[in-house]
DNA sequence: ATTCAACAAAATTTCGAAATTATAAAAAAT
DNA sequence: ATTTTTTATAATTTCGAAATTTTGTTGAAT
């Protein structure tokens, strides 16, 4: 009798891993621990990590077995230049197509997020709320372009952004109250340009708050 | 003993047979008759897909199996915009970074290709050259941003160039001497503001190329 | 005639193991 | 001592089949 094993369980427990900095860069996964931790088989395993190679997030080398993307400046440069291009492009179509509804999730998002960053900013308690910032974080932004028309740009970024993450946290930066203090206002600045639809001043506001990654 | 199976190959040719309407849009890919095609196991088959589902060119719905992408007008709209969003920025900082190399790979991709189409257009042989020019085309516009410092950028506009053929081909267009007399001289145009570094007609010019299947 | 349930058939997913290939270690040769 | 060959070990890939889920069909109930 085969014991049920839960694939997309372990593909978003392993997703999470890579965005939380669990293993190194350039780290190789190697499939049999893998099988073990989770017990289940070895081509599960393959399955999950060829899904997070197509997301970005892991390197495949045929019969060389799989890696965790490697942490360098230039590949933060890379992909931090690479998401400003598109959260620019990406929120410019959403300030032309978004509506009413638009506007009031995208209030909705950054009422969320500035409510935890006030938070994490005085009480310096980082560690407590990370995962709770990172799925605001992501959910502003997404949302941000989410009135973009395309769908392929709102796909591209949404693997992008998983990048920029994964860099962020492999290397690690300064995290402290500090940072939160910075993109408080930064991220103001982008919901303000946005609702006025205000388009060179939303490009900059979002250079303005990933440049420090370039 | 396991008969030797080449994944590689067969990946492939499926590649090649879904960028030449070989299949229907959203066609299911039905991994028992792939596996009897190719004689090899149906676990073998299913990676292939799974691989050809992160190019973007097949879909996968848990449980549900692989189709071929549906080829709609909104997505060719889709694939186009966002084709020509990657090409000007990729062309744009080709024409920063490229030197003389990047040059003379640019103008001898143009010279197979004009050549080519040129061919085509007096001799109305589309068909024979079908492959040949399908080639050519790929690698002008793919050196056309080979300059671009955006490893990134490169990966993904690979992927949208993919996708936006296999959208070409299946929404059966003219292909006739008409096409390829009027794309002649927009290859020209772009060839000519690129190595001229000039910005806004290459912009133009690569707008100009694609705009028809907006 | 239409809807629903029960069953049968087909397709998908997962497994455990075999076969292949790469990597590391030891031995031999320069 | 360094390089090359050989051997052993470990990792990857592929298979064939079992288990699961979906899809299609038949027959009963409304």
């Amino acid at each position: 009798m085969l014991t049920k094993v839960h694939t997309t369980e372990i593909h978003d427990e392993l997703h999470r891993m890579l965005l939380t900095a669990q293993f190194g860069p350039a780290q190789k996964l190697k499939p049999e621990d893998l099988r073990k931790r989770y017990n289940c088989s070895a081509n599960t395993i393959r399955e999950i990590l060829l899904r997070l190679t197509a997301a970005g997030l892991v390197t495949f080398e045929e019969q060389r077995g799989f890696r965790t993307r490697e942490a360098t400046p230039e590949r933060r440069h890379d992909v931090t230049k690479f998401r400003i291009l598109l959260e620019q492009e990406g929120a410019i179509a959403s300030m032309q197509n978004g509506g009413l509804e638009w506007e009031a999730q995208l209030a909705a998002a950054h009422h969320k997020l500035s409510h935890i960053e006030t938070r994490v900013a005085t009480s310096g308690a980082v560690e407590d709320n990370m995962q709770l910032w990172s799925d605001a974080e992501r959910d502003f932004h997404k949302t941000l372009i989410s009135a973009c028309d395309s769908a392929l740009l709102r796909e591209t970024y949404n693997r992008v952004y998983d990048q920029f993450r994964q860099q962020m946290v492999t290397q690690e930066r300064d995290f402290g109250t500090n940072y939160f203090r910075a993109i408080i206002s930064e991220h103001q600045a982008i919901l303000d340009a946005a609702l006025a639809r205000d388009e060179p001043t939303c490009r900059e506001a979002i250079y303005d708050h990933l440049k420090r990654n370039l």
